[in-house]
Parts: structure tokens; C-alpha cells; sequence
DNA sequence: GTCTATAGCCCGATAGAC
DNA sequence: GTCTATCGGGCTATAGAC
């Protein structure tokens, strides 16, 4: 898992390819595990280094400060949800099975990259409300609007099933937040366990995407499988 | 709202009405805002003397420490909710009713002391791994036993309802954990608006009891008005 | 009961060796 | 690039006056 590789940070590009040092991925996980762990403040520079068979020299020497490195944490842990489940957004079936299938395609992704959204979590409640130079300031702007971008895939894809009447959506802000509230709850009591299966997190991920979007409601019509989703992670 | 009340802690009867000293809510509120600000970490003692305009001798006085504090925040936020949300699990209403003035009654509180439940939910992240002597290690058990408890109170009508056939429940945990990470992701984006009436909250609790409950989809029918809650409302 | 003053510790951040 | 050593600030917690 470790990467383990030369370096050549600023030594013009050289043609190579290949990761040139970059530990950074490497301090962005352990950072992430310990901030799930302690949170942001209880978690010190020292356990993200010693996570890292380091010292802290190494980590300030990538990062202003601890605060940058939380950012850069939250920023990845967006990134990659939305890489994820972006593909599921704009494919070609019908506007409630593309909804199905970002459902859980970003419960499996929470479910096998739990730490960065417990940094989501943390950085979303009020907490990140300490004093801050004016470039963390924008710094974090940009990453509250990139988070609000995310959640507008959903929201614009909910919006389209109102709008063709596959769902009764009476105000769409609330709909939406409620809905992946619903998602995110998961990290409050999903903790991977040892030998779990793929499988595993799908039936999770499945039973509450299910949940949040039809309900319980005995009444409704929940439909068992909704191939598309599989089509798609297969592709990749 | 406040209670102001005697308090005759040791010192007899004395028969004398007035504020003896109960300050220990006004410092339990104190402290839950800042905690909701800040964080745990983050939260000065200092911060919450300032809020009491005291100082921090007198926290120091009724708390031994400053976990200990937030222990007590967090107990009287469940127990709270317990008592709001309790009468409605026992009233004679069908399940689903009862289930659907729990959600709304859950929600509403929410809403009205939100600083608690934002000190319930940092408790239940896992933040409060740091070290504890034994009487806090016990302590933090029976809070989070209370808690499960009070999840119980769902579980167990949730669990009608599917005995009932009024809902599907696949799975009893992760319907009762999804559905109540639903109605607690409100305390992610509602902030307290000035001259905000009950009526604006109860639209609000409405609507999210609702999707959490029967979903979003359009095939089911979702019955506009549980006259059941507001019955038990005003009765108390 | 409440306040003032301060001890004592921990941690973020930096300087400089290698 | 990475490590060692250290400073400086801030915060919990306590001692003791009133």
C-alpha cells in the first residue's frame, strides 16, 4: 500500500511518469485517520506522524499548518465523492435509477473511505469557526462551494424526477438534505469489519438508499434491482 | 423559559423562595452553546464563565472538570428529548400515527434546543475516545446506554408497524438508524431564524417526518394531516 | 458561592542539523 | 527531504481570598 517512491518534485518534468514522492496522499490518509479518531482538535501533529513512521518535521514541511491539512483532507474526501458518483449522475437512464444508483454509489464510497467523511462531517459542522488568515478564510470557501456543488448533483437529479412526477417532492432543499442525511448517517455506526466482502456493503448501502428515497411505506412499490447501477461500477 | 428557582441544596428547607443558586441550567446552557460553536476541544472554560458573565471559578465550583461538564450537557439533552418524545410512544394512537408524532415531536425539539443536540451528536462521534478515569469511563457508559434507549423507543414502534404490515422493515437497525440520521441531519443546515413561530418549525418537522417515513415516491400515499400529534401537544 | 491569580502541561510551529 | 530540539502561547484545573 505504501508508495515508497523516489521523489523529483521540482526537477523539471523529466518525461517520466509515475508518482514522484508524493507522500502526501500517504499523510492525507493517516491525517484523515486520526481526525476521525479524536477530531480535528484532540488529534495532534505528532499521532498523524507517528501513524506515518515519521516526525512532524515531514508534515510541516508539506503543509502550512495543521488547519491546511485539514482543508486538503475535506478537499480530497469531496474530490473523490464526486468522481464517484458524478458518471451515475449523467448517465443515460431514467432520472429515478440515476438518483438509485448515486445513492449508493456514495454510501459504498462512505462506506470504504469512512475517515475522509468524518472529516466532511467535522468541517461541515460549525467548528472550522477559529480564527483564520484571509487565504484560509477563501480557502474554505471555495471548499464549502465545491461541497454545495456536490450536493447539487443530487439535488438537480431529484428535481428532475419531481419534474416528470416519479417523485413528490414538496420543497427541494429539505428533500435533498434529508435524503443524503439520510446517506451520511451511515458513518454513525458503519465500521468496516475485518474479511467484509464487497457484497457486504452493498446490501447496506442498497437497504438505505431504498429507505431514503421510497420510505417504508408498505404501500409503495419498492423495486428489487435496479441493473444500472451495476452496469456502470462494472465499467470502470 | 428560564427557571429561577430556590434550591435549598444543603442548606434546609429555609422555606424561602428565590433563586438559591440553580445556576447549574444556566451554566448547562452556557456551556451547550459554546459547544455547539466551538466544539468540545475548542470551547473555552473561560468562554462559558463569559456567557454567564461569571467567571470560571463558579463552573469549577458545580462540575469537576470540564468533560464532567459536558457529560451533563449531553444527559439533559436526551433526557429532554426522552420526556418530550416518550408520551407520544405510549399514547393509544395506531403505530404508524404514533410513529409519525414521534418523528415530529423528535424534530421539533430539535429545532427548539438545538445547542443539545449538537452536543449529542459530537458524544456519539467517536471524539470522546480521550482519557477518562473510571467514574467518567462510567458515567459516559449509562449516557450512552440512555441513548440507546432512547433509539429503543423507535426501534420498538418501527417494529410494530412492520408486525402490523404497516411498513416494510427489512432490517430493524438500519431502518431505525437511517430513519432517525434523517431527522437529526436537520440540525446540519436549521438555524433558529428571529420572530421564527412554531408554525414555520412544525412545517418544517412535517415535511421531514414525512419523507423520512413514506419517502419521496409519488406512488405512495402520504396522509396530509396525523391530527394525533397536536391532540397530545396541547395536552400537556 | 463566587472571584483572582497562578501552576503546570500540552501542543502547534519553527530553526537548523544532516 | 526528513529529523531533533525548543520556544512560546493557551488552556485546564486548583489554591486561597472574600
Amino acid at each position: 500500500m505504501r508508495a515508497r517512491r523516489s521523489s523529483g518534485r521540482q526537477t523539471a518534468g523529466a518525461g517520466g511518469r509515475e508518482e514522484g514522492a508524493d507522500r502526501t496522499i500517504e499523510i492525507l490518509d493517516a491525517a484523515a485517520d486520526c481526525f476521525m479518531e479524536s477530531g480535528f482538535d484532540a488529534a495532534t501533529i505528532d499521532d498523524i506522524a507517528d501513524r506515518l513512521d515519521s516526525t512532524k518535521g515531514l508534515i510541516y514541511y508539506k503543509f502550512k499548518s495543521k488547519i491546511d491539512l485539514f482543508f486538503a483532507v475535506y478537499q480530497r474526501g469531496i474530490e473523490l465523492a464526486r468522481d464517484t458518483v458524478q458518471p451515475h449522475a449523467r448517465s443515460g437512464l431514467e432520472p429515478l435509477a440515476r438518483l438509485k444508483a448515486m445513492a449508493i454509489a456514495h454510501t459504498l464510497l462512505l462506506m470504504r473511505t469512512l475517515s475522509y467523511h468524518h472529516v466532511i462531517k467535522q468541517a461541515v459542522d460549525v467548528h472550522v469557526d477559529r480564527a483564520l488568515t484571509p487565504q484560509q478564510r477563501g480557502a474554505l470557501r471555495q471548499l464549502t462551494s465545491l461541497r454545495a456543488g456536490y450536493e447539487r448533483l443530487f439535488a438537480h437529479v431529484i428535481e428532475e424526477c419531481a419534474r416528470e412526477g416519479s417523485l413528490l417532492v414538496p420543497n427541494l432543499d429539505i428533500c435533498t438534505k434529508t435524503l443524503m442525511g439520510g446517506l451520511d448517517s451511515v458513518s454513525n455506526w458503519y465500521r468496516p469489519k475485518a474479511n467484509e466482502m464487497d457484497v457486504d456493503r452493498l446490501f447496506i448501502a442498497e437497504a438505505v438508499a431504498n429507505q431514503v428515497i421510497f420510505g417504508l411505506d408498505s404501500k409503495a412499490g419498492l423495486p428489487k434491482s435496479e441493473a444500472g447501477y451495476v452496469r456502470l461500477q462494472e465499467s470502470r
